[in-house]
DNA sequence: CCAGAAACTTGACACTTGTCAAGACGAAAT
DNA sequence: ATTTCGTCTTGACAAGTGTCAAGTTTCTGG
């Protein structure tokens, strides 16, 4: 009795342990594919492609994931982690007003800069969204995600200076989701002028949500 | 020499006929295209389902577009004429603000209900310019033309209380097209609350602009 | 009316795609 | 040591892609 106890806990650890490996194979696909389709978008990335970008072959992704559209909700949901909290070191350490904006636009320039292909690929998946409807929860879960995120700022900001938001955490998202949106495709286009006009727009808005 | 001259006035008229009708042609196609374009969006769509869905075939559109971004880019143009003078009638003939927002909102919710696929298509374009340089000139041109209908809209409303607006024409365009955006994908994702909170959200906005 | 041009159709091409089956490799279990 | 299992590779398949050349129809100017 206590030794057939004793093996099925052995064996539901076993499994535990090559699920977990299992996972972790997965989200290092998903990384390496977020690469090709950063670069390439949705519509024009393949399996092969991905694959001869990484070193993986073609049909591991086969065994990982049950079809594409699998890989790019990983990939989706993956790349939410990484962005969601990108600016929660900003409203924790944040002292003044002055210090969050600065911090805050330097975080938004940086991303725009460094990121840019990340995010037009939540762009593209979003819009993709529109259209296929398996990418629609995991797409309006990061959106929901995201406006939490502007939300938390805004909060700060306001509090920093005792008053209240005059927005709904909707039309602020909008607003800046807007704004950066904008900024990135004129930056992907080679307008030197994004990156500073957007930062302008940016810290011309902030003081009249509150 | 009259003669001569007569003859080539009237070769010239002969080919800006010839010219015209081209043209015409190629309107009639990137119109039976955005049927196909609108359903499946850019990434899943071929030719020969454009033309099946047609009453075309697949190579009319062969000769009559170099390749599948020139059909493409035309679609876009073509889609931008349309779209651009929306709310031009509403904003001619508001006599008050309750006037203008009614007949906003109105037509906001019409084109969300009715038009929701071409929208769809836009985003997705917008999207894809992000990658493909080929989209840029006309997508960030229509962005441009977005923004101006806006701007008119807003404009009219803050002049018939004598008003000036509070924020720029790309902030103000941010936030309208970011909240038509959400109310978008979430109409497609059958959300019944997406069209209305989308009109709370621009009710409650416009008294803020000015 | 007829020759030539324009408009369109058809079918084929080279290539890419997602998918999957058959097998190879290595490690763990018996 | 042999079997078993999870992992991964390879190659093949059918379906679909953009493109284009060759042929057919329709129109039109002389």
């Amino acid at each position: 009795m206590a030794r057939q106890a004793t093996a099925q806990r052995v064996a539901v650890a076993a499994e535990a342990l090559r699920d977990e490996k299992f996972n972790a194979r997965r989200i290092e696909l998903a990384e390496a594919a977020l690469e090709t389709l950063g670069e390439l978008g949705f519509a024009r990335t393949s399996l092969r492609e991905i694959a001869q970008n990484s070193a993986f072959t073609h049909g591991v992704f086969h065994y990982y994931f049950s079809d594409k559209l699998d890989l790019i909700c990983c990939c989706v949901r993956h790349y939410k982690a990484k962005c969601v909290t990108r600016y929660d070191e900003v409203v924790a350490t944040a002292k003044s007003r002055k210090e969050l904006t600065e911090g805050f636009l330097a975080k938004l320039a940086m991303t725009l800069r460094e990121d840019a292909r990340m995010h037009r690929l939540w762009y593209d998946l979003r819009s993709q969204a529109m259209f296929e409807a398996a990418f629609r929860k995991d797409v309006l879960e990061i959106d929901k995600s995201l406006e939490a995120m502007i939300w938390r700022v805004a909060s700060r900001y306001a509090e920093l200076d005792g008053k209240r938001l005059a927005t709904s955490p909707a039309a602020l998202y909008a607003l800046f989701d807007g704004l950066f949106q904008s900024a990135l495709l004129r930056h992907l286009a080679n307008d030197e002028t994004a990156i500073p006009e957007f930062l302008d727009e940016v810290r011309r808005v902030l003081p009249t949500i509150c």
